[in-house]
RNA sequence: GCGAAAGUGGCGGAAUUGGCAGACGCACCAGACUUAGGAUCUGGCGGAGCAAUCCAUGGGGGUUCGAGUCCCCCCUUUCGCACCA
């Protein structure tokens, strides 16, 4: 027993063994500086939150980034492969509450955990660049960002209706909110509550953010759309319906000297404005069409409607909880149109014509104006609307083609205006255009875009994030923290309780402070910030980690920026790959960086399925990684979670498949160990004595396929199984290798080429297989093997022949046989002969290196 | 409802450009070796059939000498969006 055990693999003895060496050697994996003249590449995958386990959505994320940074490393290139944390955020509150520790200890001991989780894995990690978002000497960071934005006015507080998660007991942003519910707390509503947040201004860059999208061809097309959809840029006209009491006044109102107020952001000044009706729609051409006006409940002048109208009020406020319980259960489509009509007219700035306002549930107050004018000839949601209360309903769209029958609601924008005066005639887009110069010159409206984007509100009424570097003082009002003050620490001491409100307005020796400007007493800010912050520019500090001068050196982030390779989960498609795009943009604007986007290339991958779920504690379906390397070893463990699935599809962990790959990670290690002696004892004269060999073809095709797919397809379970078809020939050469009819060179070409390719994928393996072979120097430094197509060619193919495409048989001739040569060969084969006797040969398709199919009648 | 991706053996999956469907692995079956072992090696393994053969990539049609792959219709699953005017 104790005999076998030394020659059975034992990832126990091994891993173990060169951990200890890999944390003796921190160049390893350290990025070298710009003067190497290496040609650099950033690889990244998205920093964790330590939650305390690692699991095997990260094992299978680091497992793909890591055997792309070790293939780069051999490739020559100068590699980033940087890790943190992203250590901000509630859990660690909660722990807090809990077991009563504090979050900073709690979290800083999962860090440490969690990274001997990675040490245990192998990951090659430039721990020297390693940053932990919860420590001032990052955070600061963020203080020094949000007062540079805030000088730029790229911050700003308002007032407005949150996402509250009562469990939470903070603030989310539109992002986090899942269906209604907190993206943390699947099974908690949120609720709608008025605060005053702190806002960062992204929708100042919602247009490039939408345009660059275009530019970014290494991300997935999916995550594209995604983000497209989120900006919700939408084209269209802003127009006035006056109130009917102003029709009077219209000569006035539309005086060159009057002043409109430009409409503000979303839900607008409506409200200043008495007289008018301001609606927003993409459709002005079907204006003439317009049979009502309706508006969201929230509607300033809704408010003015119901004063004088005690039912109308209850009504409306009846609506506005509707869509309030709506909005929190997430399914705003799904209530019934309703509305009430609230007495009043306006009057179409296009025809004169007098329609009734009404109030409808539909109609959201934070898009647009919060008031549309009802086409129900021309829209879906009109025309149910219309129908349900018997408004009127009027064409004003045909197709071009007149003896075309139309069933209304006719929403297309194909087609010609009809009683519309004189605009009867004009394509929809001719009259777009016509009717905004209209608009324009008469000053009832404007061509406007709207995006569905909102600003970013990232106050957060929690302790565990980084506090706003803002002063509250009575006589200046808002004063900056002055650089030269930051960080601003969060205090270590401090009660946590499940009271609403900031924990740091508890907290005296924080709120107090002096004004900055007067010297004056003066109370800090409590609000923390969100920590999708910290994630959204993270990458930029790792080049750079240590500065305590600046957030990063410019010359730094210009030699390793944009990110070559970023490799994620796709539930960070549109939060986090938008807001680090959007402050990437600020940083350029503040001239701190050249580059226009982060990442060049993103990769999404799949999720980790066990018996068909997600794996969650709450479904009980999680596997340990700890359990895995136990048990198989990391390399085992890794190399499955990438052979048993494509990187971007869902992976289904199968525990036997686990066991699968241990059994052939043993094989390599028998084999290899078995005749590395031949290797080791060989003469440097006999290095270069190739031949060509079956062993020998099969490798360098091995390696042509899987140099192949780092380049791009990144099918690593091909790979994997590549090199099992591979080992499984070296296997079936076992006899003829122990009889040393292998020539010593081929043995040691072979050898080395598979303990290179598998360095990747089971870096363990490798490189205690490399120290077998007689290597010195780690492997990770070792030329990635060149694969040599003479010696990859085959050169007899087997060609398979069809008789009117179903196959017959297969022959086998000479690689380099031309048309005509197969052809003979095909003719020349028994089954063929006897199937195409007595029968006419119409056609013969002959694709060399292919197949043949006769076609036979 | 709109959009995208996917559907292939008992299971995970392969087939990169329209060219031998099922690579590789798991599970299973048989054999070898053996002081039984969850070790290793050899062979088998989509379905029907003794066989020659036939059938088979969610279903139905089509294009083609040839379709898992391209086109049309339908079904199912997953994901994203969903009164955005």
């Amino acid at each position: 027993m104790a005999e076998d055990k030394e020659l059975r693999y034992d990832p126990a003895a091994i891993e173990p063994k060169w951990q200890q060496r890999w944390a003796a050697d921190p160049t390893l994996y350290a990025a070298e500086p710009a003067a190497c003249g290496k040609p650099k590449y950033y690889v990244l995958e998205m920093l964790p939150y330590p939650s305390g386990q690692l699991h095997m959505g990260h094992v299978r994320n680091y497992s793909i980034g890591d055997a792309l940074a070790r293939h780069m490393w051999m490739r020559g290139y100068n590699v980033l492969h940087p890790m943190g944390w992203d250590a901000f955020g509630l859990p660690a509150e909660n722990a807090a509450l809990k077991n009563n520790t504090p979050p900073r200890e709690w979290t800083l001991n999962n860090i440490a955990g969690m990274k001997r989780q990675f040490e245990r894995l192998g990951m090659g990690f430039d721990w020297a660049t390693e940053i932990t978002t919860c420590l001032p000497d990052y955070y600061r960071w963020n203080q020094w960002f949000f007062l540079r934005m805030y000088e730029r006015d790229l911050v700003y507080r308002k007032k407005s209706k949150v996402n509250w998660c009562p469990e939470c007991a903070t603030v989310l942003a539109n992002e986090q909110v899942v269906d209604g519910c907190c993206w943390r707390h699947e099974d908690t509503k949120v609720e709608q509550r008025d605060l005053v947040q702190w806002f960062f201004r992204i929708t100042a860059y919602a247009q490039e953010l939408l345009d660059d999208l275009d530019k970014l061809n290494g991300w997935p097309e999916k995550v594209r759309t995604m983000q497209r959809n989120w900006i919700g840029r939408s084209e269209g006209t802003e127009v006035d319906f006056f109130l009917e009491e102003a029709k009077k006044k219209r000569s006035e109102i539309s005086h060159p000297s009057e002043q409109r107020p430009l409409a503000g952001g979303p839900g607008g000044d409506q409200g200043s404005e008495k007289t008018r009706i301001r609606v927003f729609t993409t459709r002005v051409d079907t204006i003439f069409g317009a049979t009502s006006v309706q508006l969201a409940p929230q509607h300033a002048l809704v408010a003015e409607f119901t004063a004088a109208n005690p039912e109308l009020k209850v009504q409306v406020e009846e609506m506005i909880e509707q869509q309030k319980k709506a909005r929190e259960a997430g399914d705003l489509g799904a209530i019934e149109k309703h509305g009430v009509p609230t007495g009043r007219f306006a009057v179409n700035p296009y025809n004169g014509e007098r329609v009734p306002i009404w109030v409808a549930n539909y109609i959201l107050a934070d898009y647009g104006t919060g008031a549309i004018m009802s086409v129900p000839a021309h829209d879906e949601r009109d025309f149910e609307f219309a129908i349900k209360y018997d408004l009127p309903i009027v064409q004003v769209i045909h197709p071009e083609d007149k003896t075309l029958a139309v069933v209304l609601p006719f929403v297309s924008e194909e087609g010609v205006l009809v009683n519309s005066g004189e605009f009867d005639g004009l394509s929809c887009t001719q009259a777009q255009a016509k009717m905004q110069e209209l608009a324009v010159a008469q000053r009832f409206g404007e061509p406007k875009v709207t995006f569905r984007l909102k600003d970013w509100g990232v106050s957060r009424q929690r302790y565990w994030g980084t506090p706003i570097p803002m002063i509250h003082c009575e006589r200046d009002g808002l004063v900056q923290v002055p650089d030269e003050q930051l960080p601003v620490v969060l205090p270590a001491e401090i009660e946590i309780t499940q009271q609403g409100g900031s924990p740091l307005s508890r907290v005296p020796e924080f709120l107090n402070t002096t004004c900055p400007r007067c010297g004056g007493p003066a109370k800090r800010e409590t609000d923390t910030m969100d920590t999708f912050v910290d994630s959204s520019w993270y990458f930029y500090r790792y080049t750079d980690s240590k500065n305590d001068r600046e957030p990063f050196d410019p010359a730094v982030v210009k030699y390793w920026f944009p990110i070559d390779q970023y490799i994620g989960g796709v539930e960070h498609a549109i939060l986090h790959l938008i807001y680090s795009r959007f402050w990437t943009k600020v940083m350029r604007d503040l001239g701190l960086i050249e580059n226009d986007e982060p990442v060049r290339r993103l990769f999404a991958q799949g999720m980790v399925i066990k018996d068909g779920a997600k794996m969650s504690k709450s479904k009980g379906n999680v596997v340990s990684p700890d359990d895995m390397v136990a048990r198989y070893g990391a390399d085992a463990a890794r190399m499955y979670s990438l052979f048993a699935a494509p990187p971007d599809r869902d992976l289904d962990w199968q525990e036997d498949g686990v066991a699968g790959v241990s059994r052939f990670l043993a094989r390599v290690w028998r084999l290899t160990t078995k005749y590395a002696h031949i290797v080791r004892e060989m003469q440097p004269s006999d290095f270069d004595e190739r031949r060509p060999s079956a062993l020998l073809r099969k490798l360098h095709q091995t390696i042509a396929k899987i140099t192949l797919d780092f380049e791009g397809r990144w099918h690593f379970n091909t790979c994997v199984a590549a090199i099992m078809e591979l080992v499984n020939e070296i296997q079936a050469a076992d006899a003829q290798l122990a009889a040393g009819e292998v020539p010593a060179p081929v043995v040691r070409e072979l050898f080395r080429s598979l303990v290179l390719l598998l360095a990747p994928f089971a870096p363990y393996l490798a490189a205690e297989l490399w120290e077998e072979l007689g290597e010195e120097g780690s492997v990770l430094r070792a030329p990635w093997p060149k694969s040599d197509p003479g010696l990859a060619r085959e050169d007899e193919l087997e060609i398979p022949v069809q008789i009117n495409g179903k196959l017959v048989t297969v022959v086998r001739v000479p690689a380099d046989a031309d048309t005509k040569a197969i052809e003979a060969a095909a003719l020349a084969d028994e089954k063929v002969r006897s199937r195409i006797a007595g029968k006419n040969v119409v056609k013969m398709i002959v694709v060399p290196g292919k197949l043949v199919n006769l076609v036979v009648r």
